[in-house]
DNA sequence: GCCACTCCGTTCGTTTTCTGAACTGACGTT
DNA sequence: AACGTCAGTTCAGAAAACGAACGGAGTGGC
């Protein structure tokens, strides 16, 4: 399978990875969702190739993921903005975050830390039921075809 | 920045793409978690060259994400299972699904829906606030360095 | 014994992608 | 006039991924 054949698979992961499951797209996310808005600061920040930042913002605008705006005139200047659709990607960096604060953070401890402006506490992101409210585990789910599902949904081969 | 320096990052959305952030891995996964073990089995879901699914598969074995353990003598084959790590990145995988559901479902629907074992019911992942129980969105959340936070981290260039 | 088949890889030459470094261009600052 | 900033573009060389063939250890059929 070839890379952009993902966004026509019948699943949602491949869909989804199809736009931000790219090497670098991942961690331009993650500086946006900590406030960086510059071709200048990401290409900095994550010290690549210059032609892959334009080639990665561009892909995630055309997405609707991020929005280009003006914030000067002469010379016209953009910035890059989360689009509402851009900020429900949040639960997946929360997710990736938790990860790896859990097997990747040294005897320090976590790198960053986050508050939930709500209740004021420094939490992490816990994943539940949407009907009952109860943590969801691997173990706990049951998958199954959907109405969504191609006829090429073979079962399994385990 | 070269791709194995994101593992020294202080950061653990780096640190984890590190291990699981490579083009195929992801999706490799997301068949393990609907249960694909072996070897042949990856390579024809994905339609990807096998060095890559041999590359990708001792990776995440070494990583410890995957545990390669014989389920046959003569000749002696492997399965690759997910580990208890490995079985804790299923919110990374639910967080994906989550918003391909939302935003590539097609009319039809999602491809796939979900029941949880629990309270019987399809649901959908929501990711609340593990102090007051509530629900988190990018907005609620502020993020400041932590103690594993190195001096490298300055501040953010707007 | 010989051939076919399965499973899990490895090898190798070609294509695709990424990198690093320089270049452009419009504007401000000294 | 010279220099600096920001946002790209261009391009040769390096790295990664691809497809297709090959290997090897066993099973099953005849």
């Amino acid at each position: 399978m070839k890379w952009e054949d993902l966004s026509r698979e019948p699943c949602s992961v491949a869909r989804t990875l199809a736009v931000i499951g790219d090497r670098w797209t991942l961690m331009i996310l993650r500086d946006c969702f900590l406030g960086v808005r510059r071709f200048e600061a990401f290409q900095a920040r994550l010290g690549i190739s210059r032609s892959i930042v334009t080639e990665r913002l561009n892909l995630l605008v055309a997405e609707g993921v991020l929005e280009r705006r003006p914030y000067q005139d002469r010379p016209v200047r953009h910035e890059y903005r989360l689009t509402p659709k851009g900020l429900e990607l949040h639960p997946v960096i929360m997710a990736i975050v938790e990860w790896g604060d859990r097997h990747y953070a040294g005897e320090a401890g976590p790198p960053i830390l986050r508050r939930h402006k709500g209740c004021g506490c420094d939490f992490h992101a816990v994943q539940v039921c949407s009907e009952c409210g109860e943590p969801v585990s691997a173990r706990d789910v049951e998958a199954r075809p959907g109405p969504g599902a191609l006829a090429r949904a073979a079962p399994v081969d385990r």
